[in-house]
DNA sequence: CCCAGGCTGTGGCGATACAC
DNA sequence: GTGTATCGCCACAGCCTGGG
């Protein structure tokens, strides 16, 4: 079996290093009893593992070496870049979202359009696409971190079922994380899957950006749980900085759209 | 023994990415 | 273009458990 080394990585670009992990997984054999689905997971994560300890030890010296992001107000910047990019690229995508009165009447897609209840018929998919769209954002925060990975980003490749990788502060081993919003965003059905995908990898972590959405819905069975600060702080990222970037966020992108009206269009007169 | 609350599984809706 | 899988959140019901 072969493996990778983070000095084979290091100098490459992603999409470089997507393809040496590529041609290197075929040496790997997998477990009988992972499902065929992960199989192609299970290669990717095997192969690189050796080589992520390096890797991210590389990460953080080059962040130090230019003062690191982690410092408060670079992290607070940083944290605020990616809200400010979310909240402009989100404003713009509304006008586009949702469809006019004309034909929500001729095929009305649920009942509040049925009704021609229009500020829930604006509401719920606004709030539905803001929240879906927000799930990204939080991996996005969470690779401005030198203690993370981003198979995306860093690999351009997508290891199911798992979001980020961190090795917390610099030490111990590195970890595969799925990051959820909320305590309870997984539902029954779902929670099986994500146990499967995390299982795979001996150090998991199944982690929500929020402790809110009251309990886990996620059983966790052998599987380490965490939500809010004890999620962040693993990273190095203040959790009161980021809650306070995200909640001027989501009031930006309300007002920005309530500025246009559109809200109470055919409800006001 | 009862009840509240946690956990788990089921079912539902909407958007999007990707394969065919 | 159509279908499928995957992502998001919500509601509810049944079961278990621990405390009064």
């Amino acid at each position: 079996m072969q493996f990778l080394q983070a000095s084979d990585l290091i100098p490459l670009s992603p999409s470089a290093r997507a393809q040496l992990v590529l041609e290197t997984i075929d040496s790997v054999k997998v477990p009988r009893k992972v499902r065929s689905e992960l199989h192609l997971a299970y290669k990717i994560s095997t192969v690189l593992t050796p080589a992520l300890p390096d890797f991210i030890q590389h990460q953080i010296q080059i962040d130090a070496a230019q003062g690191t992001v982690l410092e408060r107000i670079a992290q607070s910047n940083a944290i605020a870049a990616e809200c400010d990019q979310f909240s402009n690229q989100f404003i713009n995508s509304v006008p586009g979202l949702v469809r006019s009165k004309a034909e929500r009447e001729a095929a009305p897609s649920n009942l509040y359009e049925m009704a021609g209840a229009d500020l829930f018929t604006v509401s719920n998919s606004i709030s539905r696409k803001l929240s879906t769209a927000m799930g990204s954002l939080w991996e996005r925060i969470a690779d401005i971190s030198p203690y993370s990975i981003s198979p995306e980003r860093d690999f351009h490749l997508k290891i199911t079922g798992v979001d980020s990788i961190i090795m917390s502060h610099g030490s111990g081993l590195p970890t595969f994380v799925q990051i959820k919003t909320q305590r309870n965003t997984l539902t029954g059905s779902q929670s099986n899957r994500s146990k499967t995908e995390l299982k795979l990898h001996d150090n998991r972590l199944f982690a929500a950006a929020f402790c809110t959405g009251g309990s886990w819905t996620f059983s966790g069975s052998g599987i380490r749980r965490v939500c809010g600060a004890d999620f962040w702080e693993l990273l190095g990222l203040d959790y009161e900085t980021l809650e306070s970037h995200v909640k001027q966020m989501i009031l930006k992108i309300q007002t920005a759209y309530m500025d246009t009206g559109r809200v109470t269009e055919g409800v006001r007169k």
